[in-house]
Order: structure tokens, then C-alpha cells, then sequence
RNA sequence: GCGCCCUUCGUCUAGCGGUCUAGGACGUCGCCCUUUCACGGCGAAAACACGGGUUCGAUUCCCGUAGGGCGCGCCA
């Protein structure tokens, strides 16, 4: 059995879920699940500046929303701090590490130094080989991983292949702070051990990470685990993606009215490819999912691509579906949209029996929201300033001639009316649409909303007969 | 500055030496369908960054150049 792979998703608390970590998360969870192994949920927070319980909250909530479920409890890094510890001082008994009593204001002159002066910045090694009988009074040391001076450090790379660094050009990194806290550095590579970590994915910008984290795995003993590093997601200008793109937590992507799924199917192609496939269930991207065909180069953020596919997704949504997810993002909408939540029942079932129209013109399930209006706007209607257009008196008149021809009818079905509309149009010498515009404008105060007739069977007999008359009135 | 990575239509990508007059998708444009808007159908424009090699033959392999990205914290 291949049920030993295990993943994890490691972020930062020090804000919301973003779009690349989304991806990786994702990437995490549809390679664990393809090899049927578990993915795992680690909490970095040993920044206890910047880490906080609402980015705790928000990334929580934007895996739940997007589907991606883990494995276990979630890991809390920072209280494993003692293990972390431990680590570091068995490093520091068995020589490979060493403790350094340069100040931050030291060091950050160091590197002024040297960049002033065109050289490499890095960590020169002040204290690799002094002895901590030196050690200036009142300071208290880091602890620094003695790194190797010679030879070279490798990192086999699932999708970037074997990447190769020359050990001088890397520097000896702090394992533990002088406040006793684990770095990062060291904390990622004992929490991946102890955790059975057996294939790391993240993104690119962690690649030279990889061969520091190698050289702390070396020191240990301990095995690496597999790496693979994505490429990252960039904005429509390729730029690292940022708020200015427009791109915020992934609640902004619900609350914009996009579908989990279509945002899973969107970031699933971000980078990874299954020859010309590009729209995939989630059975399908499980099964299809592989390391190999993830792409080296990074990727632009398409909001119009995402559009396409949510629009897709909300078309092939079922009508019941579609209404409960407009529910959960009414809250996030603005007054403006004169739709509260909870959704009561006689609205909930004339939303259900509109989707079929409308779904096929909505993009986003805000759009869909907009659409319904005619359902859920206070009366009198407030007209567009098309429909305004629409109505004048000629239009006005018309749709006083129409109103016996409608009010004779009993089924206000679809059909019926269409066929009714369609015969007073003729007998009447007027093309259709000369009816059908002003009627759909009566009736939903849009222009754009979608099929008259169904308009006309979703409101109901009384209804549209209500509102034709009010408007035919008050030419 | 040093290190590492990347480079096929506007965008996401297929391509793993000849099948490429380079395929698909989104977007754009045109036509059809049509009461509007969509959906759907058909079609069009649109790319191998540049320069050297290797090879009988390069989009595919190698080396440069240019451009872009990431990293170089007692942040993660």
C-alpha cells in the first residue's frame, strides 16, 4: 500500500488565507488524497508578534469553504517550542551548531557593510570559532547551525528537478533565538520529522530554504523528506500578487460570488496541466493528479478565465444549491441588494423555479443575485434607466392592449404565455419584441433579465397582472 | 551585489528531436440561433524572447545574452 504519503499545508497566521496558499493547499491535499495518505495542518506561529486568532480563523474557514479537509488535529507550532529546543542544544553538544553573541545591531551593520562594499550578504561566521568565553557580558546568544564551508548541498526536486548550491554561498542560519524561541528554519524541519512528513510542497520562494532545511536534516541525521516547490502566482501584470491585483483572502473570492469548486478548478490549472483537459471534477483532479505535470515557470491570475469557469460551474449547478449559496454570501452583499438572510420559504421556491433562466446568464453569484431582483425588489419597482427607456407611451399603450389577452389566460405557464403574447403581438401588427421588451420591463424593471415568459410563470398570474397594470397606469 | 529559478498566442497551457503549415482553453473579433442578455454552434486574428552551438534535422538538448521572479532577518 502507498498510504504512507503524508503532506502538509504549513501557513503563517499574519493574515488571511491568500490565493497562492489556497493553491498550495490544494496541491497538498490532491496529492495526499491520490495516494490515499493524509494531509496534515501546521499552524506556523512562532512569530508571536505577528500571528494572531483571526488569520488563525480565516485560514481555517477558507480551507473549510474551499473543501479542503485535513487529517488530525491542527498542529500548533509554537507549542512544540520545548522539543524544538532540544533539538538545538543536542546540535550544540554534538558540534553542529555553536552559539553566536552578535548583536541584531551587529549584524545588521555587517550586512550594510557589505553590501555597501558589493560583497555577498550573508552571516561571516564571527563567532563559528570563537570560544564562548568571549562572550561580551549581558548578551545573550543565538544558537547557530555550524553549516558545512565545503562541497555543495542538493536538493531533489519533484518539480524543479535537482538544484545544486555550492555550500559557501550559504551561511550559518540561527536555530534558536536568544529568547530560547525556535526560528523558523528549525522548527519546519523538526516538526516534518516528527510528524511523519514524508512529501513537502510549497512554493517556490522556500526553494533556497530547502537547502538550508537540508543542511539542518544532515546535521541531524534525520532524512529529508521529499520536496517539491511550486511556481508562484503572479498578477495580470507579473508582479508578485498583492492587494493592488485586487486579490485578497479567499472570503473575498466567496463573497465576489465564486464557487469553490470553479476556484478549485481554476488554481488547479495554475501551473499543473492534464493535456488539454481544463475542467475537472474533483474525483477527476484527485485521480489525475501528479507532481510531474506541474509546470516550472509561474503563473498569471485571470480573473476573466475564473469567470468563465465559475459561470460554467453555476450552469451546471442544481437550482436548490445555487439558492442556499446565495444565502450564505446575502450577509456580505450591502443593503443596496434589498436581500436579507434567512431566505423565506414563498422566496426561497420562486428563486429555485427562476434558476433555470437565470443561471445561464450569471457568471458570478452576485450576477445571479442581481438577475432575481425582479423577485425580491421592494414594489413599486425601481426601474433601470433601460427599462425607463422601454416604457414610454407607446410602449405604455401597448401594454394596456395586452393586459385583457393575458387576463383571460389560467395558465401562466411558460408556454401559455409566450403563445399568448405571440398572438396579440400578430394580430396586433407588432413584431415581438415591440411587446416583449416593454413586458419584461414591467415586470422586472431590467432589461437584461432573462426569459420573459419565465418571468411571467415565476411570478404568477396575479402577480404579473399587478404589476403590468401599475405600469400601464401610469402613462 | 551574490545565489537559485523561469521564458510557446494578451492569459492559462499542450508539446517530452522529425507527427509543428505549433494543438486546446479563456479573452477578443465575425457569422448563426434569438423578444433582450446569455447559453449553444461555426469561423478568424493571435505565440516557440534573442544569439550561438550539438544534430541529417531543433519549439524540443547545451552555452551565452536579454527580460522576469524568488531568496540572501534573532519573518515565515
Amino acid at each position: 500500500m502507498s498510504s504512507a504519503v503524508v503532506t502538509r499545508f504549513a501557513p503563517s497566521p499574519t493574515g488571511y488565507l491568500h490565493i497562492g496558499g489556497a493553491r498550495t493547499a490544494l496541491f497538498n491535499w490532491l496529492y495526499a488524497r491520490h495516494f490515499d495518505g493524509r494531509m496534515l495542518l501546521r499552524i506556523e506561529d512562532t512569530d508571536r508578534e505577528r500571528s494572531t486568532q483571526g488569520a488563525i480563523d480565516a485560514i481555517l474557514d477558507g480551507m473549510r469553504w474551499l473543501g479542503l479537509d485535513w487529517d488530525g488535529d491542527v498542529v500548533y507550532q509554537f507549542a512544540r517550542a520545548e522539543r524544538h529546543r532540544e533539538v538545538a542544544e543536542n546540535l550544540l553538544v554534538a558540534g553542529h551548531a555553536y552559539h553566536c553573541y552578535a548583536t541584531p545591531e551587529e549584524l545588521a551593520a555587517m550586512r550594510e557593510t557589505a553590501r555597501a562594499e558589493g560583497r555577498p550578504i550573508r552571516y561571516d561566521g564571527r563567532w563559528r570559532d570563537r570560544d564562548s568565553s568571549d562572550a561580551p557580558a549581558g548578551v545573550k546568544p543565538v544558537i547557530r547551525l555550524r553549516a558545512p564551508i565545503d562541497g555543495e548541498t542538493v536538493v531533489e526536486d519533484g518539480v524543479q528537478g535537482r538544484v545544486t548550491w555550492q555550500n559557501r554561498d550559504l551561511d550559518d542560519l540561527v536555530l534558536l533565538r536568544s529568547d530560547g524561541n525556535p526560528t523558523y528554519m528549525l522548527a519546519v524541519v523538526v516538526d516534518d520529522h516528527d510528524m511523519g512528513v514524508t512529501q513537502v510542497i510549497r512554493g517556490d520562494d522556500h526553494l533556497t530554504n530547502a537547502a538550508r532545511q537540508g543542511q539542518i536534516y544532515q546535521a541531524l541525521g534525520w532524512d529529508v523528506p521529499a520536496m517539491a516547490h511550486i511556481p508562484l502566482i503572479h498578477g495580470s501584470d507579473g508582479a508578485k500578487l498583492s492587494k493592488r491585483h485586487g486579490a485578497l483572502g479567499v472570503d473575498a473570492y466567496r463573497d465576489l460570488g465564486y464557487l469553490p469548486a470553479a476556484l478549485r478548478n481554476y488554481l488547479v490549472r495554475l501551473g499543473w496541466s492534464h493535456g488539454d483537459q481544463e475542467v475537472f471534477s474533483t474525483a477527476e483532479m484527485v485521480g489525475a493528479f501528479d507532481l510531474k505535470s506541474i509546470g516550472r515557470s509561474p503563473a498569471r491570475f485571470d480573473f476573466a478565465k475564473l469567470e468563465n469557469l465559475n459561470g460554467l460551474y453555476i450552469r451546471t449547478s442544481e437550482d436548490a444549491a445555487l439558492v442556499d449559496a446565495i444565502e450564505t454570501i446575502v450577509p456580505a452583499l450591502g443593503p443596496e441588494h434589498a436581500l436579507t438572510a434567512p431566505i423565506g420559504p414563498d422566496l426561497r421556491a420562486k428563486l429555485i423555479a427562476a434558476m433555470p433562466g437565470l443561471k445561464e446568464r450569471a457568471k458570478t453569484l452576485v450576477e445571479l443575485i442581481d438577475s432575481a431582483y425582479y423577485l425580491y425588489a421592494p414594489r413599486p419597482l425601481a426601474l433601470d434607466e433601460k427599462a425607463k427607456g422601454l416604457l414610454g407611451n407607446d410602449a405604455r399603450a401597448r401594454l394596456a392592449a395586452v393586459l385583457p389577452t393575458l387576463e383571460i389566460l389560467s395558465d401562466w405557464s411558460a408556454t401559455t404565455t409566450e403563445a399568448a403574447v405571440r398572438h396579440f403581438a400578430e394580430g396586433a401588427g407588432l413584431k415581438l419584441g415591440q411587446i416583449a421588451q416593454p413586458l419584461r420591463a414591467a415586470l422586472t424593471g431590467r432589461t437584461t433579465s432573462p426569459p420573459l415568459f419565465d418571468v411571467m410563470a415565476v411570478l404568477g398570474r396575479e402577480e404579473s397582472l399587478a404589476r403590468l397594470r401599475d405600469q400601464a397606469q401610469s402613462a
